[in-house]
DNA sequence: AGATCTTGTGTTACTGGTAACATAGATCGT
DNA sequence: ACGATCTATGTTACCAGTAACACAAGATCT
């Protein structure tokens, strides 16, 4: 069923039932009534394919996400979904895992299905990425890092910054050794901005930094169990961690409840995200919370708005985050 | 940069062009030599969205589920999404929530980008979205339960036997006044299948169901706190609950902890999914460890498989569970 | 050597729509 | 009453590729 079969069954041309269909101001009422009552009975359903390559111009949004399993991006996730689906925009997403090659063969790929718009999740990419999107000109959001270079738009929050105020807090409250906890810093420069407020905190209080106390894990429960049970054991002097990533502080907590260590009376506890689950563990955990819906909105409506002409400049948004303190700090 | 701009600049035809990029054997290797000098010199970008129109195929699929936050999903859409990957197909998302009538839009729109295949999170489905299906002649996999009328293919286990195992399993264990609490069950028949797989044991032990320990919630921590409360306290004789959905005996067993409730003291606990967590809680919970990984890449195994023609015949595939014994039962 | 097959490449017609321009009749201002 | 503008519709060309067939040159068979 083509467009065609469409006009020939209801005695028009071609370009009245687009009309009809795409632009019904442009037609007349009685028109819109005969094409829409044939589009039902033959049950046509326009090929959007055709549309975009007519028109040049598609109706998806490509995302790129080192990991769909990780529930971070699940909120940001939905808050792109929910401003696209409003606005007639579909999603398309490609789980990168965290190299760069694999991003850009995913980058590759989106501008090969014309993409209107892309998001990313990080602000570094190889050189060849850079150039093709450069080339195809399509709007960009980034989110991973407030970087200075962006390739188009940035949507987040500074990651320096969040380490920088988790570390600050902790060590107004009085703590004196406190440990950084991330996860695998190599590609991933969020866990790096992590680290560099962390160290700027503990630079600009005239404390040295201890290697002891900082380490990097992989994601997952058993990582952050492990990890307080590394610390405690060959670097007893910590009082307060710091996991600056994914669910690593939940494990810990919980690791602790089974050894029966006080939280915060043997270590303190403090998390990097805003997960349900944070408010819910024996004690609750302080933490940052993040914008993360809120990055997937902006994301997309800035997308939006770059794909609609109605904003032309690089929209930098700096989104705040904010410290929650609970119980186990 | 379109093809014929490769083609000129290579001294050949645009057919030629095509098929070095897409079917290389048939060319000699000279002329391929040549074609990828030129892509490479001029940075070309195949478009996909005319091939996918003239050739009449496209290289996406979509996936259509009730809630991208929720992590159960994402195991299975990383099943999905590996294999496509692997074979040059991208994946398309929908987060169409809970409604019957959502789904129908998601399903409409991705027909109208002409998907090569379809996954969809459940068996129900509203007339007008099974008859564009049939019409549209797309090969689907059906993941939420196992029905005797699928519209294609299904990939899923029973939940019906699943609930049985479980609540046959905790009253072999002794347990007297076994509830069952799982997520809104309008709209939503894997958590009816799991009802009636409760309901079947029960009947098979002579007991007589009590509505008073039959409830449901929405999803999320606090609903399944307030689900253990609720139960302990208006129904006390209650002395194991099986949640039969998403994150909420987590966080009843959250609460138990917070109420010094010993589990499986006061109440035993169970649980329905494999999540990680799950195994770090105190106690750790009894739970149904479900394919989800493999459900993810056998919808996706079968739809290749139907879309290359491979496999013609209707596949039902049934994956099994198991039950974990832990120390909340 | 002539017929047949194979290989590599080109030609033509199409995929299903939309953009841009064309046109015919109705409406309007003066 | 006449040209100007507006409205509704149609025509033509094109979007960027692929399918199907055509064809020439070399390889293979008998």
């Amino acid at each position: 069923m083509r467009m065609r079969d469409v006009a020939r069954k209801a005695g028009v041309s071609v370009m009245t039932v687009s009309r009809a269909l795409n632009d019904p101001d442009k037609v007349s009422e009685e028109m819109r009534q005969r094409v829409r009552a044939v589009v039902e009975e033959i049950g046509y359903v326009p090929n959007r394919l055709a549309r975009s390559l007519s028109s040049n111009r598609s109706n998806m949004i490509g995302l790129i996400v080192p990991s769909i399993r990780n529930s971070l991006f699940a909120e940001t996730i939905k808050g792109i979904s929910d401003v696209l689906s409003g606005n007639g925009y579909h999603l398309m997403i490609a789980d990168s895992g965290p190299g760069l090659r694999e991003e850009e063969a995913a980058i590759t790929a989106f501008l090969q299905q014309r993409v209107a718009g892309l998001v990313l999740h990080n602000t570094s990419h190889t050189p060849a990425a850079v150039e093709m999107i450069a080339k195809a000109k399509v709007p960009v959001v980034e989110n991973g890092n407030l970087t200075s270079t962006p390739l188009d738009c940035v949507v987040s929050y500074s990651n320096y910054e969040a380490a920088r105020a988790m570390t600050l807090h902790l060590a107004r409250m009085g703590y004196k050794h406190i440990a950084f906890v991330s996860l695998v810093r190599r590609e991933n420069d969020r866990a790096r901005e992590r680290l560099r407020g962390y160290l700027a905190v503990l630079a600009e209080l005239g404390r040295k930094a201890d290697d002891a106390l900082i380490l990097e894990r992989s994601s997952g429960f058993s990582a952050g169990a492990e990890a307080v049970a590394h610390l405690v054991e060959t670097a007893p002097q910590v009082d307060a961690i710091f996991f600056a990533g994914d669910v690593l502080a939940v494990g810990a907590a919980l690791e602790c409840q089974r050894r029966r260590w006080k939280v915060p009376g043997r270590v303190a506890i403090a998390s990097f995200d805003d997960l349900d689950m944070l408010r819910h563990v024996n004690p609750p955990l302080t933490t940052i919370r993040l914008p993360r819906y809120e990055i997937g909105w902006r994301s997309a409506e800035c997308l939006l708005d770059r794909i609609s002409g109605r904003a032309t400049e690089r929209i930098s948004r700096d989104l705040k985050f904010e410290i929650i303190q609970r119980e186990s700090t």
